[in-house]
DNA sequence: AGGATAAAGGTCAGTAATGGTCAAAGGGAG
DNA sequence: CTCCCTTTGACCATTACTGACCTTTATCCT
């Protein structure tokens, strides 16, 4: 199930979990030889999964010695930062923005699997029923729901 | 007998049922190549047989590895009055029809009367970031939030 | 020290593989 | 004949993957 690309963003967010730092660092050349594919693959998979809007951060260096560093970024506690990128959605909010929120509370586990596509389905239905301003419908909504989903818990 | 749109519905939920996750994934150009007909169709029949208010979640992903998944929840008696309750709901909503809604979604036990108290929290917070179509978003609002606590629970 | 060489990683544009949208045409029941 | 549901097709949008070419850094050799 899923593509190349899944894949490694998987691998690398299980070595991710298992290290101790919330830090890894890989080899580019390296990984690209596990999957057997090209080295700029691994670049591909940095840029659309592992960028700063979904809460990492990736450094690296070339030359002899020279190495990709990924980061999660973390601030506090879970529920803390939902609230924290809840606040971060502005007036308007398109899909692919919704999409990264959605990824990273998923990475949060401030929302489940389910939930997320819950929260697609319903944004989608609702979006659909307007021709104008879906962008702001979109961004309350989302905010609406995951709004709820804390309270709940709270 | 039926349409060929008919008849993709049944195969999809054929499939539904057969599968053991409730969940199913397909390629919208396969099938279509099944039943001899243009992909669009295929939308056609999402769209008009797969919504949410019966029951269905339908998520896709385009291009290279893309995938269209459908995903089914039984619900229960009880909810069913519920889904016909906020299919009622039309354009607009204002506060007086809204608190109508909520009374009877608790006096059936669909939501708590924490649920609802949370509910008119959230709506009043973000019906206050708008100065227009304020009952146009606030339909959209207890609809989607209504709708995600029919979804937990089933 | 300075240049050559090796050893990384980066960019970008092109190609392929999907699915989405929308308006127009078709067709059957009243 | 009209209305509504169905069906189609042209055009669009998105995502994945590859390869050629470029940049940076370290190290070795003279």
């Amino acid at each position: 199930m899923g593509t190349l690309a899944d894949h490694i963003e998987a691998y690398i967010k299980k070595m991710l979990r298992e290290s101790q730092t919330n830090s890894i660092e890989l080899s580019r050349a390296q990984l690209a030889d596990v999957f057997s594919c090209v080295p700029s693959q691994i670049n591909y998979v940095l840029t659309t999964r592992f960028s700063l809007e979904r809460g990492y951060l990736v450094e690296s260096r070339r030359g002899g010695g020279g190495y990709i560093r990924v980061g999660h970024v973390h601030v506090g506690n879970r529920l803390n930062h939902a609230v924290h990128l809840l606040q971060s959605i502005g007036p308007e909010l398109d899909e692919k923005q919704m999409e990264n929120i959605l990824a990273r509370l998923q990475d949060h586990q401030v929302i489940s699997r389910r939930e997320g596509q819950i929260i697609r389905g319903i944004t989608q239905q609702e979006v659909g029923t307007v021709t104008e301003g879906k962008d702001i419908l979109r961004a309350s909504l989302v905010r609406a729901l995951i709004f709820f989903i804390i309270k709940l818990e709270t």
